[in-house]
DNA sequence: ACAAACTGAAACCATATTGATTACAGATAA
DNA sequence: TTATCTGTAATCAATATGGTTTCAGTTTGT
């Protein structure tokens, strides 16, 4: 799956530790990646409503709501996260075969039903329960 | 993810029907790909014992066992399956960042969890439900 | 014994996907 | 009004994925 998953859910950790406004550089200095990545992905958070963002001087991401009530289905929304997937389908719809016609169909329809399986489990986590991971998993350390 | 899931249980579902030995230019045919990759597959699936295979003349594949026994973890496992993952890691272990040095490690296990998830719900689908919804599919067009 | 037809496996190529880079218009604050 | 940001798009590079080719090894029929 693509990756931007992570970088929204990274930067939206980051944002709601550092509690001020961040610019596209300095998250990108964070996440370990290029600004133009951060912008686009954060621009998809900024339409869902996950948080604010002020151009201009000064300006920058900034996280607003309650980091426990943002999970991460959420997040999955706002970017059109797609966990379980293929592009290549086998057989061909036209060929007189129930196999080779119909299987594609069959592997989209488990596919989709993988992809809602994950989603609702992702929105059981929510924004605060990875950043209490965080803090255990450093005093672990 | 890769296709060779899709490979396997088209497959697999191939050789329930036709109950014979067949080959891998035959199976290539009717999965719309080349008879190498079906080859790359199923010998997988043959040493996890899912099928029977046979060299030289008149060789191929068999499927032996008992169709409504086959669900589609044991091919998930036989294949060494991953439906939810990424390459590319946000972060590095290295900075002294909470967040930044421990999001990959959270992502990771977040992923590793989905994945689990949808093994599960792979056992509870056996290449006989397959057949069966092929047949319905048909029926109802 | 030998030829034909198959699998198993690896090397290599083509294409698609994914992330990085660059550039620039528009917004905003000092 | 200038400097510094976001939003967005175009292009480039790296990686992943599937296709092709090849050949050694196996098995069967003659």
């Amino acid at each position: 799956m693509t990756s931007e998953f992570a970088v929204a859910v990274h930067g939206l950790v980051y944002l709601n530790q550092r509690k001020t406004t961040i610019s596209s550089e300095e998250l990108a200095s964070n996440v370990c990646t290029n600004p133009a990545r951060v912008r686009k992905v954060m621009a998809k958070l900024k339409k869902a409503g996950l948080i604010d963002t002020k151009e201009g001087l000064e300006g920058g991401y900034h996280f607003v709501q309650d980091p426990s009530k943002v999970n991460l289905k959420l997040v999955c929304n706002a970017l059109e996260v797609t966990f379980v997937s293929s592009s290549w389908k086998s057989g061909d719809q036209n060929m007189p075969c129930m196999v080779a016609s119909g299987m594609s169909g069959v592997m989209d329809e488990i596919y989709d039903e993988l992809n809602e399986i994950c989603r609702s489990r992702m929105e059981q986590i929510t924004i605060q329960d990875i950043q209490d991971k965080l803090i255990r998993n450093r005093l672990i350390q």
